[in-house]
DNA sequence: GTCGTGTATGAATACGTATACAGAACGGAA
DNA sequence: TTCCGTTCTGTATACGTATTCATACACGAC
């Protein structure tokens, strides 16, 4: 039956207007040649009729859908939503859809499926773990592809990091300050190169000074906000506890504070703890965690930057942009360490 | 230059199969009389070329896009991220895709756009403010249309819903029997229906047992965190402060904790915090907050069958479908309100 | 040997748009 | 007058697919 089911074309609105459908798709697309009185008429028609050129048409004759593709993963993690947050606007703003898979628990078919189908103009991976089969896709097939955060060894894409290594050397050297002895480092999956860089610049910055870690990173599969928090109360009942937990993600330091309130151990009195991303929680005063702000805002219009630039000019050689990280300190260890103790 | 643009079409696949392009559109979809000599034939050209139908021009065709269209609101309330994660991996499942819009980032224009330009078969419509003129839009063009936790006043169109209503109300009574006596109640934006009903059960509870609040409502145009935890503060320091507050979220609760936290105030000692939603972090240690739940995760399956209802059979009945919440006692409130005191 | 039935395939077409191409109308310069 | 250039508009076409229609073949029944 259908009730109404309008599906006002071109054509349709060319008869009404008097016009032809060329002249119609002329006055919406701005074009030149096109008497002002035409133009009115047609206009006239088509905000009576609320039309809208039909996109699928569209992207069948131009052979571009306007549509990104967002491959996020772990959406718990706090930096995913504010990833979203800006990338969203961004891109509505330049007249694009934003298509978003969760490939930690869909897997990466749907990407490479719509990469595979055109469906998507260009791809914006963000840090996750089994992507690679969807980029070297994207990649093989000429799409736009942008690596947001999540730093692509070896592969010809643009990318856009922040300063992971010297970041997270600036954050071992800030804890060496403040005279914590016992320094343990809590990591989530390495496979990700973003935290495996994290973890490689803190680690050579303790090496520089001479001082070791005591605990092994604990390395799990489970990367559960459980498995962290439990990691945490073990590394504090072990005979010699730590004076520090470096996080490689604020999620993670989520996850080790709520441990530590948990066996009522006092942060920062009896130990300190210091994250990495800086999201919006982290600054609650539940966590006032210190950490390593990256600025998303940026990194992400540089990711849309890139991502346009691929798409308008395919055969322009993909840049790699870094964006500096900067320290916040805050109650989550003493802000300026006491020089005489 | 465009070195690549592999851009493999039926035909394409027909030729190299030495076939007719009808063909190897029957076997992909999987029409029956086709021989098997030929399926087989075909598969292995389409496997050898990593083959898919232009998503593009099967929508144009077949007049369906296969995308369904995804309006939020604030990222930053995790429960948006929860519905997100929820239904990707359902859509995906379906083969269906995922286009994400934040209506309060971005305005409702781009899901207007989308509506009229036929982007999408379907809208799912999410807890917000400002998204009455899309819908109606989305209605009006006979989409289908699922509001998810948004109940839609007056319109004619499916909906999944939790008992608000009731769910505060036994939020309240759990309340009164705990002896509180004075009980505030902190409420977001009042023109979300969510939030209206959940205020309107409470109230009317405590209404029914002859106990008055104390205090207003705090309304205000500004409903960021750093808004509701200052009312949390100003509300503690009145001469008569609440010795609970019930919160329209857990979002506002996590403020109202962030706010009690930074005064030094004792929960549930000095004051007991109750929120709505059961969002996961709800259950960190730092907030350890009661709270009613909703089987978000049923919820979004049912948003989901509705929508695919409603896409299939254009002509059915939009139905609205009701979960039950469950409380969900933490350490927010004492567990057993002790029956002497 | 003819006919009918069931199976397998190809040719042709339409979806709604953007655009190349071809005219038409007009004005000014020669 | 003729001719050319500019401005405007219409006709025709292609994008890649699903599907209708028509055709061809094989096989058994009469």
């Amino acid at each position: 039956m259908n009730s109404k089911a309008r599906r006002t074309s071109s054509t349709e609105i060319a008869k009404l207007a008097g016009v032809s459908q060329a002249t119609v798709s002329r006055v919406l697309s701005g074009a030149p040649y096109v008497s002002e009185a035409t133009r009115t008429k047609v206009m006239q028609v088509v905000e009576a009729n609320s039309y809208r050129p039909n996109s699928v048409a569209q992207a069948m004759r131009t052979r571009r859908s306007d549509t990104i593709g967002v491959a996020v993963s772990r959406v718990t993690n706090p930096v995913v939503p504010e990833i979203l947050e800006a990338l969203g606007p961004k891109l509505t703003a330049l007249g694009r859809r934003m298509i978003v898979w969760n490939t930690e628990t869909e897997g990466a078919d749907g990407v490479i499926n719509a990469i595979l189908q055109g469906t998507v103009d260009g791809v914006v991976f963000t840090a996750a773990d089994d992507q690679a089969s969807a980029i070297a896709t994207a990649i093989e097939r000429d799409l736009a592809v942008v690596a947001l955060n999540r730093p692509v060894p070896g592969r010809s894409c643009a990318q856009v990091v922040s300063t992971n290594y010297d970041g997270s050397a600036e954050l071992a050297r800030y804890l060496l300050a403040g005279r914590r002895q016992r320094i343990a480092y809590i990591n989530g999956p390495r496979e990700r190169t973003t935290m495996a860089e994290r973890e490689r610049g803190f680690r050579e910055a303790l090496k520089a000074r001479g001082v070791l870690i005591p605990s092994e990173t604990p390395s799990e599969p489970d990367f559960s906000h459980a498995r962290f928090r439990q990691i945490a109360i073990d590394l504090m009942k072990r005979p010699a506890p730590p004076d520090a937990i470096a996080c490689g993600n604020d999620l993670i330091a989520f996850a080790v504070i709520n441990g530590l309130k948990s066996i009522g151990i006092q942060v920062p009195e009896d130990v300190w703890v210091v994250g990495f991303d800086g999201v919006e929680m982290s600054g609650w005063d539940v966590f006032d965690l210190t950490t390593m702000r990256q600025p998303l805002d940026r990194m992400v219009a540089e990711a849309v930057s890139l991502l346009i630039e691929g798409i308008e000019d395919r055969d322009r050689e993909p840049r790699e942009i870094q964006c500096p990280t900067d320290l916040i300190v805050r109650g989550s260890t003493a802000h300026m360490p006491p020089p005489g103790i």
